[in-house]
RNA sequence: GCGGGUGUAACUCAGUGGUAGAGUGCAACCUUGCCAAGGUUGAUGUCGCGAGUUCGAAUCUCGUCACCCGCUCCA
């Protein structure tokens, strides 16, 4: 199957099915916005529940918290996510200059491209394509001392300057070219997108001083409630606090579905460790978050580990390891799982003034506690597991002719809705009833589905499609006693079908929940 | 952000200036005895949105929004 058409399968069933919904769509969408319709936001809470019960429930040395989306703007200043702008921003190589993308003047004149510099008498040698735009009238003077400039900045030593000779520039011109800095005329850098940040107002002033913004990460809540949750849990080194939660990125271009948007969910842990147990717990993290994706339907060799080499990662990162998926669209981050140092309670302590230390009775040390973030996408995940269990098989139906069956091979425990019953018929009430009943039996343990319209084939095939694990049948032998066989005689008894094997078998109705609930967890 | 493509029913699509269509799906009923079965009936459209041209626009023009692909971006 062509890769992106199975995008578009994907796609087009997550609409049908009721699964995923464009936002607003009847007033035509809002880009990078996303509705989980009934059978997502069942699947989505079944991914989250998954995790937190993983993390604070089967261990002892994590905690929960849910932080507001709104903070004080000072956290946003301390963590140094508001620094770095709100608009694309163009640098002048030369004088580091930044610029706002869209309020650069249009020019018009020639442009000088060189191709490198070099200086015979010191060795020294620059092959990197610069250009300076040169306006009407202008000093080509100036032009070259500035290109001088920029092919300095890679000599660790000012011995190079003289005798630096450039190459031969060519020439072109130009009009209307806003790739230069209006001040001197030399090139900028492709504009950048510094902060992605969502900007609002608190209280109904749209004063500057009421500014905030919707949180880009869900991190920083608990880093700044660090101190109240070690407080009150009374937990020692290592501990970690977990959130679920919505963030919010103005993302330049939302791609690829679900998998890039502007309002996401991540599940997040930070967890707090001595500043010499970083690395280690960096990597039994990546080997705890391998294994808790296998436990929901991602196999470990489907999972790409990236070990993010030094010059890609974040500043402060002492070591990051993305776990990659292999989407129809290409092999994407899934999860961040990232050694952020002491870096973020550092900054928090250092911009509130309030000691974010942690003193260690043992060594009668105090330190600011380091932290490894695991860091994984809710929506990502459920885009994953659409992904992975999405499956098209070519069946045989009863006139020979071939077909095409689409199933959603969910793990159980994950899947939206777990079983379906079914009376095999909807017109005799007694079937109908007794069907009823075995919902009724069933509901408080799991999310059931019951469907009488149509043709029991269709009904089946209908809850292969939406990944449901288990369908249950009411027939006559149900109510009149099985006709052969093991169960012979035996009323009350029900069929049990298979979602992958398709297969089925007779069990009496009193066994259902204890051959379903083991099957669920 | 740039370039290209697409937008008509829930889905897949036909319709190129003159009455809004098909198949699938959906709903009801009949039939039906376990894998998308058959029959009858039915509902669903500001033809993405907004302007313009025209006696008349799904169709032509412009704008805009959304989605897809390729770049770009992804602290």
């Amino acid at each position: 199957m062509a890769e992106d058409s199975k995008m578009e399968k994907i796609t087009a069933l997550c609409k049908r099915r009721g699964f995923i919904f464009q936002s607003s769509e009847i007033y035509g969408g809002l880009n990078g916005c996303w509705d989980f319709g009934p059978l997502g936001v069942e699947l989505k809470r079944n991914i989250k529940s998954h995790w937190w019960k993983t993390m604070t429930q089967y261990r002892d040395d994590i905690v929960g918290m849910d932080g507001s989306i709104l903070m004080n703007r000072s956290v946003w200043k301390a963590s140094g996510h508001e620094e770095t702008f709100s608009d694309p921003l163009v640098e002048c190589f030369v004088t580091k200059k930044r610029l706002r993308a869209d309020q650069i003047p249009k020019q018009s004149g020639t442009v000088l491209t060189f191709s490198g510099a070099n200086n015979e008498s010191t060795g020294f040698s620059v092959e990197k394509e610069y250009s300076v735009l040169l306006p009407e009238g202008g000093s080509e003077k100036k032009a070259r001392k500035l290109a001088t400039q920029f092919y300095l900045q890679s000599a660790d030593d000012q011995k190079h300057a003289d005798g630096l000779v450039l190459h031969e520039p060519s020439r072109e011109a130009v009009e209307n070219s806003t790739s230069f800095n209006p001040e001197n005329g030399g090139q900028l850098s492709e504009p950048r997108e510094f902060n992605l940040m969502f900007k609002t107002y608190v209280g109904p002033v749209e004063d500057e001083k009421n500014v905030t913004y919707l949180r880009p990460e869900t991190a920083q809540a608990i880093f700044v409630q660090f101190k109240n949750v070690l407080e009150v849990s009374r937990k020692k080194l290592p501990f970690g606090i977990a959130q679920i939660g919505k963030a919010f990125r103005n993302e330049i271009n939302p791609r690829n579905f679900i998998f890039r948007s502007r309002e996401f969910e991540q599940m997040e842990v930070e967890f707090f460790v001595s500043p010499t147990d970083g690395k280690t717990w960096l990597d039994r993290w990546l080997e705890e978050r391998l294994k808790w994706y296998e436990t929901i339907g991602i196999p470990r060799e489907k999972i790409h580990v990236l070990d993010v080499p030094e010059e890609d990662r974040a500043h402060y990162s002492g070591g990051t390891y993305d776990l990659e998926y292999e989407f129809p669209f290409g092999i994407q981050e899934l999860e961040g799982i990232a050694y952020r140092t002491d870096y973020d309670l550092k900054k928090h302590q250092g911009a509130s003034g309030k000691p974010l230390e942690y003193f260690d009775e043992e060594n009668k040390e105090r330190f600011i506690p380091h932290v490894v973030e695991p860091s994984a996408g809710v929506d990502r995940t459920l885009l994953a597991l659409i992904c992975e269990a999405f499956c098209e098989e070519t069946v045989t139906n009863e006139k020979g002719k071939e077909e095409t069956r689409t199933v959603l091979r969910f793990a159980p425990s994950i899947a939206p809705i777990k079983v379906g019953v079914f009376p095999l018929l909807k017109n005799k009430p007694e079937l109908v009833e007794k069907a009823r009943e075995v919902e009724a039996l069933l509901r408080p343990h799991m999310k059931t589905f019951y469907d009488e319209s149509g043709a029991i084939g269709r009904r089946y095939r209908r809850q292969d499609e939406i990944g449901t694990p288990f369908c249950i049948t009411v027939d006559f032998e149900t109510l009149e006693g099985v006709k052969e066989g093991e169960l012979e005689g035996k009323t009350d008894t029900i069929t049990l079908r298979h979602r992958d094997s398709m297969q089925q078998h007779r069990i009496s109705i009193d066994q259902i929940l204890s051959t379903l609930l083991p099957q669920l967890v």
